[in-house]
DNA sequence: AGCACGCCGACT
DNA sequence: GTCGGCGTGCTC
């Protein structure tokens, strides 16, 4: 390979002052740095890690990172190249960032240069500045000699710019006021070398000005000694997990610790699980403190993701919103993290090869950086209430709803045996129907979207599959077509079956069938349906909202999204339609998800002064697990939860890492796994890893999905930090398997799920 | 991950 | 005779 002159080391002037090695971190999944000399005529002597350095790779470009500087390389001279430039004065992470960053990427065996450059936004990676620069336009002395002899004649439009320019430089903004499509007139008089432009560092534009901030609502005791102990706490590192249902004021806990932090001149980072569903959050602090939040989430686009990221970097954002990757902002003045819903599965990273989560980096994050870190939930994660019995968080708590309403009154409808009419029980229809009489709005929870799970033919018994999962296909009414809710698979809706040619019908209820039954069954009632069908953005949620919060709406129909985010202060009555799904599950996180669904959706109902009343349909009332959530609440549950987590061996008892892997046939991703415990055992060994121990390998319960077969293998350890040191010899050495080419696989440290 | 090289099958 | 399939190897 041909390689310019200009690129390779042969150049460095004087070997007796050797130049420093810059070591740079790459956005490729290789596990190591790359050494380059500093662009040529670089000779500064002070290099800040964190900087953007532009630097040639193979025979493309790369915006790198540089983690460190050398005085040498272990390389031959001859294969070190030359930066082309550095992109930054300044770092563009704050120095707690940048070791968080380091953190994560060995805990979750991550490669460096992914995780460094994944946490910049989208046109950061690409090398856009961190600063907005101001273009200003200026004439060049042939300009200016120009417009005394009144150039260019023939376009009056270019004369007039020329004429004003010639009188004094302007900024883009002032000429895009000036002149109607400035640009071409610019470009023109620019090529004729007429005026040239120079840029220089300057703000983003500021959003609208702040407004008078206002004051809160009084705090209650309780609120008022949890806004004291995390205030307490400013300027040092402490863990608290605020417990309180939906309406017992944590936003308010939330909001005075957050000015607190601000009095202090730092700024606060606030997570939450989705911005969507909790747009009253970003609202109550943009009215607290006179000024919108900066906000981070899916929707934005990767200007606004730019700007939002630079606010934060310079300081200007004093109180930054958003969800899991906003983790990661720079925040070179962090003073708060709060994390709002922390149970919240959404914290955690499915996809893609860096899974990491949110909440745990934030915990680490608030460490590094020696702050309070406030932790909220009606229904914390084990693990969290965990941490409080170990004494590493401390216990907040709100009791109760602020006004004193009653708590609702639980109820099991026992489904055996019953005649269901639209999987509706006698005594279910009996109290939707009084509340409704009441004046009061009826939720019902069915976490199954769509019409029906099922398409079954009645002759022959045929069930609609999915041609590429092991799964059965959702009917879906609305637009009369078949869904995999596994890989977006659809085609059209069937209405004979393709075996017997017999007619096929709809088994099983989703949110579609239901809205269908109750539409029928309460004519009179308006009914509004949340589901992910339902609610395409932003303005059908609020739309939805609307219709409920005036009343006008008397039956709410929806999955999950009903249990997240908003509260619906006119529901007196919650109906859980099937509480099943979740109770016989493989998957040991099962019954923690279920019982937070089920609270959280329970605390929907009864506000004010009507107390509001949850009935929760099964065909299994003896359940373990729902009689000790009746009895003994959430944390009647979460005892015996942890108590069967701690004598079965799962977390937070001992730490897990998932390794899974998929392939278009099954076979490669088992034998992969295998070749992977081999290696895994070996380690083990010469090691005296004695606490970590290797399961599997197994296909996957839903072996076949989106046509690839997946399989896992389970590394347990009672030691994290054997488990780390386990992981770190293991994952290079699973990568350099051979089987692992005929296979993708990724490494997920605390997988939320073990199916 | 990209990207190139290289060595075997179906087309102008 | 070439276009292109993806196996293999490399990136400071």
């Amino acid at each position: 390979v041909a390689r310019h002159a200009d690129d390779t080391a042969s150049t460095a002037p004087n070997p007796a002052h050797r130049e420093p090695v810059l070591k740079v971190a790459l956005d490729t999944p290789l596990r190591r740095v790359f050494d380059y000399l500093p662009p040529a005529g670089d000779a500064r002597h002070e290099w800040s890690r964190g900087i953007r350095i532009r630097v040639p790779f193979g025979r493309r470009q790369q915006v790198g990172v540089l983690v460190d500087v050398a005085r040498q390389s272990e390389l031959p001279q001859d294969k070190l190249r030359r930066a082309l430039g550095v992109i930054d004065e300044r770092p563009v992470y704050d120095a707690a960032l940048l070791e968080l960053l380091h953190w994560a990427s060995d805990y979750y065996q991550h490669p460096l240069g992914n995780v460094l450059l994944g946490a910049l936004p989208t046109l950061a990676r690409a090398g856009a500045a961190d600063q907005a620069t101001i273009t200003q336009w200026a004439v060049t002395a042939d300009g200016a000699a120009a417009a005394v002899a009144g150039e260019p004649r023939r376009a009056p439009r270019q004369r007039e710019m020329l004429q004003r320019l010639a009188s004094g430089a302007m900024d883009e903004d002032e000429l895009r006021d000036a002149f109607a499509d400035w640009r071409g007139a610019a470009r023109e008089l620019m090529r004729r070398g007429f005026i040239a432009s120079s840029e220089r560092s300057g703000a983003d534009p500021a959003g609208p000005p702040p407004a008078e901030a206002r004051a809160g609502p009084p705090l209650s005791a309780e609120q008022q000694s949890a806004v004291q102990a995390v205030c307490a706490a400013l300027g040092e590192y402490r863990s608290f997990l605020l417990r309180g249902i939906t309406g017992s004021g944590k936003t308010e806990v939330y909001l005075h610790a957050a000015a607190a932090t601000l009095r202090r001149g730092r700024q606060v980072l606030v997570l939450v699980p989705e911005i969507a569903l909790t747009p009253q959050l970003v609202e109550r602090f943009a009215q607290r403190f006179g000024v919108a939040p900066v906000v981070f989430h899916s929707a934005l686009t990767d200007t606004q993701r730019l700007i939002a990221w630079r606010q934060c970097l310079s300081g200007r954002a004093r109180i930054v919103l958003g969800t899991r990757s906003a983790v990661f902002a720079p925040l070179p003045a962090a003073g708060l993290i709060v994390i709002d819903e922390e149970h919240d599965p959404s914290f955690k990273q499915q996809q893609g090869g860096f899974r990491y989560s949110a909440r745990d980096l934030a915990l680490v994050r608030a460490h590094r950086l020696g702050i309070p870190v406030l932790l909220g939930s009606a229904t914390p994660s084990l693990e969290s209430l965990h941490n409080v019995a170990a004494g590493r968080h401390v216990a907040l708590s709100l009791p109760r709803r602020a006004g004193g309403a009653e708590p609702p009154i639980l109820r099991i409808i026992d489904l055996r045996g019953q005649t269901l009419r639209n999987r509706l029980a006698g005594a279910t229809i009996e109290a939707i129907t009084r509340h409704l009489a009441a004046d009061g709005q009826v939720l019902v929870y069915l976490n199954r979207r769509g019409y029906a799970p099922t398409l079954v033919c009645s002759a022959c018994g045929w069930i609609a599959p999915c041609t590429q999962c092991d799964a059965r296909m959702t009917i879906h009414r609305a637009d009369d077509r078949l869904r995999c809710h596994h890989c977006g698979a659809e085609r059209p809706l069937l209405h004979q079956c393709p075996q017997c040619g017999y007619a096929v019908k709809p088994v099983g209820q989703g949110t579609e069938r239901i809205e269908e039954a109750l539409i029928e069954m309460f004519p009179q009632a308006p009914l509004v349906r949340l589901d992910r069908d339902m609610v395409r953005n932003q303005e059908d949620l609020t739309n939805a909202y609307a219709r409920l919060h005036s009343g006008e709406a008397r039956l709410l129909v929806g999955t999950q999204m009903v249990t997240k985010g908003h509260d619906f202060p006119g529901v007196t009555l919650v109906v859980v339609l099937n509480a099943d799904q979740g109770l016989f599950s493989i998957d040991y996180r099962a019954a923690e998800r279920l019982a937070q669904s089920l609270v959280q959706v329970a605390g929907r109902a009864g506000r004010g002064q009507r107390p509001g009343e949850v009935l929760i349909q099964t065909e299994h009332p003896e359940h373990p697990m729902l009689q000790t959530l009746l009895r003994g609440g959430y944390d009647g549950f979460a005892r015996v939860a942890l108590e069967e987590r701690r004598s079965a061996n799962w977390p937070p008892f001992v730490r897990l890492a998932a390794l899974r892997a998929s392939a278009p046939t099954l076979p490669p991703a088992i034998d992969f796994l295998r070749a992977a415990r081999n290696l895994g055992a070996a380690i083990r060994r010469a090691d005296g890893l004695d606490a970590v121990s290797l399961n599997g390998p197994a296909p996957a319960s839903m072996a076949r999905r989106a046509d690839r077969y997946h399989a896992q293998l389970l590394v347990e350890s009672a030691s994290r930090p054997d488990l780390q040191r386990f992981l770190a010899q293991w994952v290079p050495g699973v990568e350099a398997l051979p089987e692992a080419r005929r296979v993708r696989f990724v490494l997920d440290v605390d997988p939320l799920e073990v199916f």
